[in-house]
Order: structure tokens, then C-alpha cells, then sequence
DNA sequence: ATAAATAAGATCATTTTTATCCTATATATA
DNA sequence: TATATATAGGATAAAAATGATCTTATTTAT
């Protein structure tokens, strides 16, 4: 019950962006040296960033990452969900039909709550008020 | 970032022991047979439960599993730290030192936070509340 | 044209998860 | 006491998820 590896990169290398700016063009072997992340695995982890919508890759010499958004509307639960998908603790939060029990399970109700206060607590978090991570 | 399937066996199998009432003896395979749960890795689980003084396994003939506490006072954080271990979210929470950042990121404290919501959560259930489950 | 940089698919290693098998052990009861 | 019943616990295994790298292709600045 953990954030992946992929998942922790993912944030750390949008910081990154957010910190020099939206449209801002950096260097993946810039991100990946500073954030201490593997390269090429930052490579796959930027396609999945890229398809949401939340950074742009530029392919040739000089290419990189660009932000695509404002780190004021760029939440950590965007990011993270990108990578990782939608969070939602247990099965039958996403499926209530695999377990014959969730029409009337107090329990179910319960992870369905958590997850919702949970995604809400990362919801809240922008990068704005995230990068002046020193 | 989801319950591991042990981990919800354990939660319908105290839910299952909480419904007979503390310290009433229940045949493991019942326990099974009732809530869905593969027998033999129950009884793994069980171990663990055990282990956490949640209940008690008796051997032999006419052997089984025993609640060991009050249903008002077993809380859905419990039953599953037992079996998944605490639940801590993101490596750096369990571990600051584990990324020289923490000590200053602002995601760092965002994660700690999320956590001990969280876990707060899962703690305000007890399965006195969980069981009327129907 | 060349060099620099990322894309994308394939592949691989490791770890975690989800079990099951098998032998041992405990206990009720005939 | 012998037997049947039921769980314990270690070993093992299959499957899935995760983490990462390799290779070839493609894009673009110069
Ligand atoms: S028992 Fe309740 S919490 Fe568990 S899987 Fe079924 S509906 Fe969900
Ligand atoms: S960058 Fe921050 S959130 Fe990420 S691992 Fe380091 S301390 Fe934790």
C-alpha cells in the first residue's frame, strides 16, 4: 500500500519542471541527474505525463520536457494518477461487482470514504506550493 | 495503491469472527467456505492475526478460530497493519533517510500528512460498526 | 550530412503477491 | 489408546506487478 517507484518519479521530475517554469524547456538528462531518477526509465514515465496532458516532449537535439500547465493547476494527485492510475484503495471501490457483499457493506463504505479523503489530501497539494521544496 | 487481497481476507474473516461474537469458536473452514476465502492461505493469514493477539487459533479435532477482543474495540487499521504491515504511503515516510530531500520537501509532508489521515480513518472503524454488515 | 536527443517496443530481472503442497502436531472422541 | 479431524508451519511454486535496461528508429538543430 505504497506509492511505486515510477510514481515517486513522476513527482519528482514535474517539480523539477515546475521549478523552471511552464514551457520552460529542460533537458530529460538534466531532470534525470538532478532528481535522481534513471533515465531511460524517465523516458517511459514522461510518455504516460505527456499523454495526460501535463508535459510536452520535444524530440531532436536540444530536445526535453516542457510544463504544459501552471504549477498553480497542477495538483500531485494529477500527477501521480497519471503514472499509476486511479487510485481507489480496494477492489470493490472501483469494482463493486466483485464482491457480491458491496450493495450493503459497511466496510466498502469505509475504503470508499478513505479514498475520497485521500484523493481530496493530494488533490489539494499544487506544485505552486509544492517546488519551494529546498 | 491498493489492499492486498490477504489483506482484505482478513478483514471478512475478523468481520465473519466479530459477527459470532468474542471468543467463540469457528471452524476455519466455515470461516472459508462463508467469506470467500481460499482455506489454506486463511491459514496463513490467520498466523498473523494471531500473531497480533487479534485472535486465537485452536488445534485439533473440533479446532478453529476464537476473537480475541471486543468487536468495539477491533478497528479496521488494525486487522489489516496486521497482515500488510503500517501503512506509511510513500518510502521516505517510513524512511527520510532514504532521500536527502525530506528533510525540507514540502511532498514529503504532504504524504506524512495523507498517512496519518488515512490511518485515522481506518482507525475509527471498529467492527462493532463494521459487522451489521448485511 | 551529422550529431544529439528522445521515442517506442522488446526484453529482462527482481520483488511481491497469491496461493498450494506436504509433513507435523494437536485434540476430541470412540 | 487408536483414530479421525483439524490446524500449524515450512517449502515451494505460479502469477503478477514493478523496476529497469537494451535496441532500433525517429526527430531536429546545426
Ligand atoms: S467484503 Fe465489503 S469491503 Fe470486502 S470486498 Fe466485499 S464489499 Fe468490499
Ligand atoms: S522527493 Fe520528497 S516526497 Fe519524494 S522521496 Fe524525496 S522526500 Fe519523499
Amino acid at each position: 500500500m505504497r506509492l511505486s517507484r515510477a510514481g515517486e518519479y513522476a513527482v519528482r521530475c514535474m517539480l523539477y519542471l515546475s521549478m523552471a517554469g511552464k514551457g520552460v524547456l529542460v533537458r530529460r538528462k538534466t531532470v534525470a541527474r538532478e532528481m535522481d531518477i534513471p533515465e531511460q526509465f524517465l523516458g517511459k514515465i514522461a510518455q504516460q505525463l505527456a499523454r495526460a496532458g501535463l508535459m510536452e516532449i520535444v524530440q531532436g537535439a536540444k530536445g526535453g520536457f516542457r510544463l504544459m500547465v501552471f504549477p498553480e493547476e497542477l495538483t500531485l494527485l494529477a500527477v501521480v494518477e497519471a503514472v499509476i492510475g486511479e487510485i481507489f484503495l480496494n477492489d470493490c471501490v472501483l469494482r463493486p461487482e466483485s464482491c457480491h457483499r458491496s450493495p450493503d457493506c459497511k466496510v466498502h463504505q469505509v475504503w470508499t470514504e478513505a479514498r475520497d479523503r485521500f484523493r481530496e489530501s493530494l488533490q489539494k497539494a499544487t506544485f505552486a506550493s509544492l517546488m519551494d521544496c529546498r
